[in-house]
DNA sequence: GCAGGAATTTGATAAATGTCAAATAAAATT
DNA sequence: AATTTTATTTGACATTTATCAAATTCCTGC
């Protein structure tokens, strides 16, 4: 999961005003300090907490064959779950790891699910999120459909400058689909 | 948009058997036959109904630089709408075509909505589905990222073996991010 | 059943990407 | 600063997939 729209903000930032929500929030909620190379979830475990990302980066992947793959690259004001396994009780598909120190706010579902239900706007939050999330996904199998390993990376530079400065190539290519060194001669070629 | 699941299924029967939602919904939704080759919504109009389909096939697809490139095909249970411009009200990005004649139940979204906020169950199943078809764009992203167009293909008729009797190769193929060629090679050596 | 058009297959070749191995470069550790 | 480890780049070659062209097969309307 990973999310990153500017109505959703808002709309939370408004409901935050409500001071019986906030309490009960942030009565539940709790900010916390990740260090580099802490894992928020592994890989097989049940996703029992929410994330949000209030400044850092996680990285999601997950292994296979002995391959680590990446499947997204989490940044400030993003959220990071796994639907699947957080909303049916099944071993998450992935492990999310803080690619560098990162304060992270963590809600436990049995929590965050009981808050949408006393205040309807975070379902409605819960909602929006959720269509978002489908049409960032909806986008990335679009640009893995059609686009050139090239037009990929050029793509992925233009939303996230910052990743190329944080991130391992090694990451990064496979998030791409692509090997790392087809990644390090696109990058050698055309900057 | 596209979704398939039991639960909500389940879900949505056991609603269906209280009279008021019933009634105002079937006041509002209207059962159509759509004829092959008929246009649900054309790429660039805004998306203004939600199209269950009760029996048949309707492919989502839209044109790019001249090429014609699939992006879904849509069964019986599935739903048919675009997430993107029914909630943000933008122009569609894709063209709904039926493929073979179907039966299918067309609900405005303006009553939709309405009807939402009425039945909270419906607004359940609005937010299962969204669960549903994230968690099934998941699994897509992952194919797309790691097989062969070889897996690819055999994934697809696995899941969806009636498909290869009822579309063109050429809709497949750009489903897959393949070329009309390969597939066909694909095809011609192992079945 | 036949003609004409559309869909699919096949062939030859080119381009993109993967694989394995080795060489650098960068970062972390002592 | 020197050493060790890790990350990235580069090279040679294999594999996959795309492209263009032609041949064949399958539909569809007559």
């Amino acid at each position: 999961m990973k999310q990153q729209e500017g109505e959703i903000a808002r709309l939370l930032a408004a409901a935050f005003q409500d001071e019986a929500l906030y309490n009960a929030y942030y009565q539940v909620a709790e900010e916390r300090v990740f260090r580099r190379g802490e894992v928020l979830l592994e890989q097989g475990k049940v996703c029992r907490h929410c994330y949000n990302i209030i400044s850092g980066l996680v990285r999601v992947f997950y292994l296979k064959d002995g391959k680590d793959i990446t499947t997204a690259f989490c940044f400030a004001d993003d959220t990071v779950f796994s639907i699947e396994s957080a909303t049916r009780q099944t071993p998450c598909p992935e492990t999310y790891e803080v690619l560098e120190d990162s304060v992270i706010e963590v809600i436990a579902f049995e929590d965050l699910n009981r808050l949408r239900q006393e205040f309807p706007v975070l379902e409605k939050v819960w909602t929006l999120s959720m269509e978002a999330y489908a049409i960032w996904l909806e986008e990335r199998v679009y640009s893995m459909q059609f686009c050139s390993a090239r037009e990929r990376y050029q793509q992925l530079l233009q939303k996230y400058p910052e990743i190329i400065l944080q991130a391992r190539l090694t990451h990064i290519a496979s998030y791409l689909g692509i090997t790392l060194e087809t990644l390090s001669r696109i990058r050698a070629q055309a900057g």
